[in-house]
DNA sequence: CATTGAATAT
DNA sequence: CATATTCAAT
């Protein structure tokens, strides 16, 4: 990937030729979301079937996986589950229908995004920061990740806690005992709650939007 | 006492 | 800058 230069006086950077692997069993949709990730600048690889992308992520290199969520040869989950464990590359979850199971599974199982058909340009056009985020782990030190990875399995049952509660019966004390984890209190909790509450906000809309 | 909002601190 | 801790008000 390759990382140029604002011209013409816009000032930051944007990513170039970013390479993308799109995965959709249905050929209209992956057809768009390849027309719209080229307008995005990014070298885009598609594929209908999550057996070829498994295949296609063994034999090329890439920076990040877009998948449809239902698919008929293999689970999208599987295929982050799979991708998550083997190459740790961040994954974009796709789908039509964002129920609360599914944007719940993709948040716990480490997916860096849900998107919801149709997506626009300007969803993409963000992605990349994904990658960036990701590379920039390498350069923290052994404690700190390990804090780091321990804060995201944190968040990951914290996420799963409200939605099982539902957003709205969502309380800290309620989240805590349902998280059972020592040496946790509601204090931290209740934090943690007021600091996602826009974000979980986001995935209930998303849910009920259909 | 639990909850929330906001000010600090890391 | 994100998020954790602490404090004040309800």
């Amino acid at each position: 990937m390759i990382i140029e230069q604002g011209r013409d006086g816009k000032r930051g950077q944007f990513p170039i030729g970013l390479r993308v692997l799109a995965v959709d069993d249905d050929p209209t949709c992956l057809m768009l979301l390849e027309i719209l990730l080229n307008h995005c600048q990014y070298h885009v690889t598609t594929t209908t079937q999550a057996t070829t992308a498994l295949k296609l992520l063994r034999e090329n290199m890439f920076d990040l996986v877009i998948t449809e969520v239902h698919m008929p040869d293999m689970d999208g989950f599987k295929l982050l589950q799979l991708v998550r464990l083997k190459m740790d590359l961040p994954v974009i979850m796709l789908s039509a229908n964002a129920s609360t199971e599914d944007v719940m599974k993709a948040t716990t199982h480490g997916a860096c995004d849900y998107l919801v058909k149709p997506v626009h340009i300007k969803e993409l056009k963000n992605i990349w920061q994904h990658v960036i985020r990701r590379k920039m782990k390498g350069y923290y030190s052994m404690d700190l990740h390990t804090n780091l990875g321990h804060r995201q399995e944190m968040h990951q049952k914290f996420v799963a806690a409200v939605i099982k509660l539902g957003i709205d019966k969502a309380l800290p004390s309620k989240i805590l005992d349902l998280m059972n984890v020592e040496k946790l209190t509601i204090e931290n909790v209740a934090s943690h709650l007021q600091i996602y509450r826009p974000y979980l906000k986001k995935l209930s809309c998303m849910a009920l939007q259909k």
